[in-house]
DNA sequence: TAGATTGTTAATCGATTAACAATC
DNA sequence: TAGATTGTTAATCGATTAACAATC
């Protein structure tokens, strides 16, 4: 009752799925299909139809029995549960190649985030426009920080100074990490939360499933 | 018996977290560290110390009793089980902002990975070189996998042409996809072995769960 | 109405954790 | 030897799948 979280918490597994559901339905939609059954949208992820229903009804009833789900429909409701709409804030911590890959590979208002800025310690590139960005030394951080408030950060520097950097992101209340680096994070404030990418563990396990046949 | 495959087939997640456990052997090594049991390395990773002892014993004893793991024994062990050592070959595909940031950001060779060519379909880059790559026209893909046989594409390419190549890719025998495209890629081919990278997810996913605070 | 397909409960499966005998 | 810590079996937990009554 009231304003609190009365939902139980769901797995992460599931969260992932919904962002999966989610793009599939886009991909639907474009195609011109409004209508999909729990069943058919299971073969075209190649999960069970039972998966899928369990997963949205987590969250509420969405489709129709005898019918399926209107893709629409689901899709604004998947949206509204990841809470696309209300965008959240994110600062970039890097702008060497990865950044900048990042800054245009990745549509950060399509996942409800706003970048409010990019930060690097490379003076040469202080003050050049990204994509519209411009690059702020890393100096002026904690000023950025505590005007602009984002609930997340986005590391893409390299290994040596991820752990100092990761720290102090968070004890100015910055709690969402996007962890670019190579480097195994353990923050030590338990309202930290990291979203590692690592390329090496993912490639290396690619590696070992194809060599396994 | 035989050269046959006798190991019972590990779950992925074990093998995710092989990865895990070797990225922090060798952050111990470097730190002059010689021996760790399962206990103190599951508090430095966030982990029970009964899953890293399983993780282990799926694939032998690495350990002794009453004293713990040797770090460099245990380091080589895991990178023996994964095959670090045994090279495996990849081409890239897609030469703009995000393949060009992930030729300088993974160490392929640390990965039992050898690059053996880089492609692209921009006319203005074919022949130029980045970071020791020459850049060759997309054309030429099927000649150059059967000159070179990689086992793994890595995918940075825009959407579009994305299930195109990955069918062409595996029709060549390419079984591996690092699959870095914004794209769910289901390929008819079974032996396909898809690992996604997809960066929105990523995105999405932490963003919620910041967002549950 | 009959057919289809959901929402939901129950059964199964697999992964994680706990416990402890073996042994260094 | 006593203490520590593994290897391994058994118990628990959670996630996936199956089944089916509800209902559009």
């Amino acid at each position: 009752m009231g304003t609190e979280n009365s939902r139980l918490a769901v797995s992460l597994s599931v969260v992932r799925r919904l962002t999966r559901y989610l793009r599939h339905l886009e991909e639907l939609e474009n195609d011109g299909i409004s209508r999909i059954s729990s069943q058919v949208m299971a073969n075209q992820l190649g999960l069970t139809a039972s998966q899928i229903r369990q997963d949205l009804n987590s969250f509420g009833g969405f489709g129709q029995q005898g019918y399926g789900y209107s893709v629409e429909y689901l899709k604004s409701n998947i949206e509204s549960i990841l809470g696309i709409n209300q965008k959240s804030r994110a600062i970039l911590i890097g702008a060497g190649n990865l950044g900048r890959a990042l800054l245009k590979n990745v549509d950060f208002s399509k996942c409800g985030v706003t970048l409010i800025g990019v930060c690097d310690c490379k003076e040469s590139i202080i003050g050049t426009n990204v994509d519209g960005m411009v690059i702020m030394h890393i100096d002026k951080l904690s000023e950025i920080v505590k005007l602009s408030k984002p609930q997340m950060a986005i590391l893409a520097i390299p290994p040596a100074s991820v752990r100092k950097i990761a720290e102090q992101l968070v004890s100015l209340g910055v709690y969402g990490i996007w962890n670019f680096t190579n480097v195994d994070l353990r923050i030590s404030d338990p309202k930290a939360i990291v979203e590692d990418v690592h390329f090496a563990d993912s490639l290396i396990t690619l590696r070992y499933r194809v060599g396994q046949q």
